[in-house]
RNA sequence: GCUGAUGUAACUCAGCUGGAUAGAGUGCAUCCCUCCUAAGGAUGAAGCCGGAGGUUCGAAUCCUCUCAUCAGCGCCA
């Protein structure tokens, strides 16, 4: 971590000209034409000791120079204009600095000093309803963040949370009772085993919940019906209970599908049904705090500050028909965690307009106690998904688009670009191949497509985008490693060896060996601000700065067989780093393309 | 109404813990495939960083006001 060595070397020149240590920060140069690194450090501190800024870099920079570690590793250190202190590194330093990181085990990756447990709470699909676009970022993006920080040394937990527990269940019991009141679920009296059977399939399934879910808005009885439904499976009705598994079960198939077809995967498949024996004890926490009053017929706890700016309402714990909420769910789920996994942080990965109701359950769990200081709760929020318009995204015929179907979409693109390139290479491969191809690409393309946003911002869902294979998307950078892999396999194949790295025989592979430093900032960024994004633009960068390699240098041809040897190891480097870098971003590579 | 988010090139977006000449991609214009994948490379045109004040040696970045868009604001998730 060259900045990191940088900033040690001039904050012991800071002191010892005599300025605070807090001056001497370095980063990468924002001026690559003039430098490699700088420190602007002596401007605010010209302030402190009332001195003209270059005065002062010139002291700092006096001392930088006379220290032994520096004559080897500095080429140029000078004051520029009011006070920048521009740093040029040699190529001997360079090449050590990379040969090391590419040597150590996870490319000189720093982990965390504090290995704690952080559970990242995402996904979040209901059961029953089908996973449409709108469940596409919190899974890529919970995904991309729970790979982060495991990269990162944490024990980290994906926990899916399903929302298998509220009015929507009820809503669906509910609308089966209509249709079908003669099932065994329904009769109180029914003392058998339920049929193994379940009384409907997934198609069955997808269809009711918007049928029942219209209805309810405009049919108060139908309405209520759901609540009291809701409420009896609360409260352990046998019969609703083993239909609700039955929903859950032929449910579940169709949501892992999905979820497998992203590569996404979760720790933990539990849902808000699985925080139900938690309730009790943490509303029991609440009594016992003498948070927990009756309000408009409801059990309320407040939340709201003297300093808030606006009104913030009470969390409601039971709604005043007496059924639990997705708050109540929320914070046993809470107890559940910290009784189980004892986590630092739970982080949690949902649309950022749910901020109010996380402000709500954050603080009643907080103020009462239900996790200690030394926890952190978090949300992480995205912008919402919209159209070309500007309005939430909606298909040509005004419905939601199904997540699978955009899947089918991408793959199927991936697929035809495959095939007309793979003709005019004048190669064939075979159908399954062609199939595993597509598949990967296609993700790739959906992926680094949303990833690369950052994630605050509100989304807009272009098609167009999510399929194109040219400029800044996921392809191209599968392209740029892929080739990378090809190369080394000629190599390998050619029975070739690797070779020290030499002074670089051009820019393109000096700022290569600079970029390959910067996969430790960039990853700690990532991390500080939860944010994908910052990993997207790295690997684009790495893998145009190797695209220009290519243009200027052929590998393979070069006659001087050192200079081969060596650039065959800054190939595995640059390749491990993509690797590494895609598969936080749960991109994964394919062989050839 | 209150609160929050967003406003950067024709389009889609980075950059925002203040630093030197604001960056990408797409699209547009001009070149480059006898040579490791042209899903590529090179060059160029394109910007009062929504507006107005302020803080600072220095502001797209911090503060205040203002306009626009979107979202949230008690028993859905």
């Amino acid at each position: 971590m060259l900045t990191k060595k940088l900033t040690k070397l001039l904050k012991k020149a800071f002191i010892e000209a005599g300025y605070d240590s807090k001056y001497g920060e370095v980063v990468v140069s924002g001026r690559p034409d003039l430098c490699q690194f700088q420190c602007n450090g002596a401007m605010p501190a010209a302030k402190e000791y009332k001195k003209a800024p270059f005065i002062i870099s010139d002291d700092v920079i006096e001392k930088l120079l006379s220290f032994e570690e520096t004559k080897q590793y500095i080429k140029v250190a000078k004051t520029i204009k009011p006070g920048f202190i521009n740093m040029t590194l040699t190529d001997e330093c360079l090449i050590k600095n990379t040969t090391e990181l590419g040597e150590s085990n996870r490319l000189g990756i720093e982990s965390t000093d504090t290995p704690s447990t952080i559970i990242i709470d995402y996904g979040g699909p209901n059961i029953a309803k089908p996973l449409h676009v709108g469940h596409l970022r919190t899974a890529i993006i919970g995904e991309s963040i729970k790979r982060l920080f495991k990269f990162l040394g944490y024990n980290v937990i994906g926990d899916i949370h399903l929302g298998d527990w509220g009015l929507q269940m009820g809503m669906i019991i509910s609308e089966i009772h209509r249709n079908q009141p003669t099932l065994p679920y329904f009769d109180s009296e029914f003392t058998g085993e339920y049929p193994i059977e379940p009384p409907f399939n997934l198609a069955d399934l997808e269809e009711i919940y918007p049928r029942v879910s219209a209805k309810s808005k405009e049919d108060e009885q139908v309405y209520n019906e759901a609540k009291t439904a809701t409420f009896e499976l609360q409260q352990g009705n046998k019969g609703y209970l083993a239909l609700w598994q039955h929903i859950m079960n032929v449910s579940l198939i169709d949501v892992k599908k999905n979820y497998q077809r992203l590569n996404v995967d979760f720790d933990l498949w539990y849902g808000e049904s699985n925080s139900q024996q938690y309730i009790e004890p943490a509303v029991k926490v609440l009594k016992d705090n003498g948070s927990l009053y009756k309000s408009d017929g409801a059990m309320v706890v407040d939340v709201a500050k003297d300093d808030d700016k606006k009104e913030i309402p009470p969390l409601i714990i039971y709604k005043s028909d007496g059924s639990v909420i997705y708050g109540t769910t929320d914070l046993a789920t809470i107890y559940q965690r910290m009784q189980d996994y004892n986590p630092s942080h739970i982080l949690y990965v949902v649309d950022s307009r749910q901020a109010n109701h996380f402000t709500q359950v954050f603080r009643c769990a907080e103020d009462n106690k239900l996790v200690p200081r030394s926890t952190s709760l978090e949300h992480i929020g995205f912008g919402t998904m919209n159209g070309k318009d500007g309005k939430p995204f909606k298909t040509r015929a005004g419905g939601t688009l199904r997540l699978s179907d955009l899947i089918d979409l991408v793959e199927g693109n991936a697929k035809t670009k495959i095939e007309t390139n793979a003709k005019e290479r004048g190669f064939t491969p075979n159908a399954d191949e062609i199939e595993s191809i597509s598949k990967v690409v296609g993700l790739a393309t959906l992926k680094y497509a949303d990833l690369s946003n950052y994630r605050m911002k509100d989304y807009v869902f272009d098609l167009d985008k999510f399929s194109s294979f040219e400029g800044k998307t996921g392809p191209y950078i599968l392209y740029s490693t892929v080739r990378i892999k090809n190369i080394i396999r000629k190599l390998e194949s050619a029975g070739f060896n690797k070779g020290e790295l030499l002074i670089p025989a051009s820019q393109v592979e000096r700022d290569i060996l600079l970029k390959l430093d910067g996969f430790n900032n960039v990853l700690q960024m990532a991390a500080r601000d939860r944010a994908p994004n910052v990993i997207c633009e790295y690997v684009y960068e790495l893998a145009t700065l190797m695209s220009t390699f290519y243009h200027m240098h052929h590998i393979l041809n070069e006659e001087n067989q050192a200079r081969k040897a060596s650039w065959y190891t800054l190939l595995t480097y640059v390749l491990s780093t993509l690797i590494n870098g895609l598969d936080i971003l749960g991109i994964t590579i394919p062989e050839k393309m």
